[in-house]
DNA sequence: CGTTCAGTTGACTAAGGTCAATTCCCGTGG
DNA sequence: CCACGGGAATTGACCTTAGTCAACTGAACG
């Protein structure tokens, strides 16, 4: 698979799998460019395959019944995009995904992974910690919303990631912190 | 193991696994009756076990800087106990444990799965799913905080699990919710 | 009976929501 | 190059809800 050196760099210090695991994934993996603004996954259907973003900003957003938008995730370099809860579930997805940047991401389908595990158990043991890894950002954005006020959060989200404030509109960034684009610009006012 | 036949039944419907599987797994496990108002986990610790209720009622909580504590979870009947972040990546639990009334527990420690996984690779796809049930149920409560207001909270509780309201006392209902006694007590005057 | 602690209530404050108006930014077309 | 249009962001006025501190009530228990 064509991609460039640092891209297998981070997927193996991501993954911790050896470099000849790592190959092995990737014959199964396909690279997508997505344009700015695109559309990658709809909700109402089943999301059967999980992607790492190798370059660019997504966000995983939610449409309730009043038709506003709430942004569940908002994900850049490094990050896993998907359903993970569908992925494993079947059941059908509630979220929509979309690009903010052009973005390039890998992918793989769960029917990928189901092959390789029969193959070889050791896939199995890679799928528990993918599993893992799902449930501890699971945890930790659980933990953000319980114990920080939305300005504490927004402090957290500045010292934590102040690439995705430059990135990303922010009325996505409010939504992503539980409150209104009101709201985040006076808190912003008000932390100066 | 000595175990009225309905809580096998449970566990079976719970773990989705076959009778000669759960006898496996119940050889390795052990039940600890804890008295009500028990500690039965305190925190800096690393947290190498999961436990099931088999019935009664416990917290897991935080003490934070100024002494207060904070009801992270609240688990009755059939819910699993322990802190599996620390459970899976070895690092100390800042949570703590305690039972709120007597309480019987079916236990496994980290170690005999390991072994179990070793003498068969069945169990590593059981870990899988037990790993799976970790991220349903923290993506259930972080839906549950990124989605409703302290009183819709309350009103979910009260449909979902009207056991927890008579079981517990308020104080540590109103901390589960993420709101003060005094809060909670007006949401109950309110909603009338 | 008191003591103690959970729960309630009152008065006040602070923070976020709502609705509306305004300003800013940026791209497009004249 | 400038003017305009449209969406994003800000600001203002006002409302609602949760937090805080303190007083009070009530039930459990010795």
């Amino acid at each position: 698979m064509l991609m460039i050196p640092s891209v297998r760099e981070k997927l193996l210090n991501r993954l911790q799998i050896s470099v000849e695991r790592l190959e092995e994934l990737l014959r199964v993996c396909f690279i997508v460019t997505h344009e700015k603004n695109e559309q990658i996954e709809t909700n109402n259907r089943v999301f059967d395959r999980l992607g790492y973003i190798i370059n660019g900003a997504v966000r995983t957003y939610y449409v309730n019944e009043k038709g506003e938008e709430i942004s569940y995730l908002l994900q850049v370099n490094d990050d896993v995009i998907g359903d993970y809860a569908s992925y494993i579930t079947g059941e059908k997805s509630q979220v929509k995904i979309e690009t903010l940047l052009k973005t390039e991401v890998l992918y793989f389908d769960r029917k990928s992974m189901e092959q390789l595990i029969q193959k070889d158990v050791f896939w199995l043991g890679f799928a528990k910690q993918i599993s893992d890894l799902a449930f501890l950002s699971a945890k930790k954005r659980l933990d953000e919303l319980f114990f920080y006020t939305p300005e504490q959060r927004y402090l957290n989200l500045l010292k934590k990631s102040p690439e995705i404030l430059n990135k990303i509109p922010q009325k996505h960034i409010s939504s992503y912190l539980g409150i209104t684009p009101q709201s985040l610009s006076r808190i912003r006012k008000r932390i100066i």
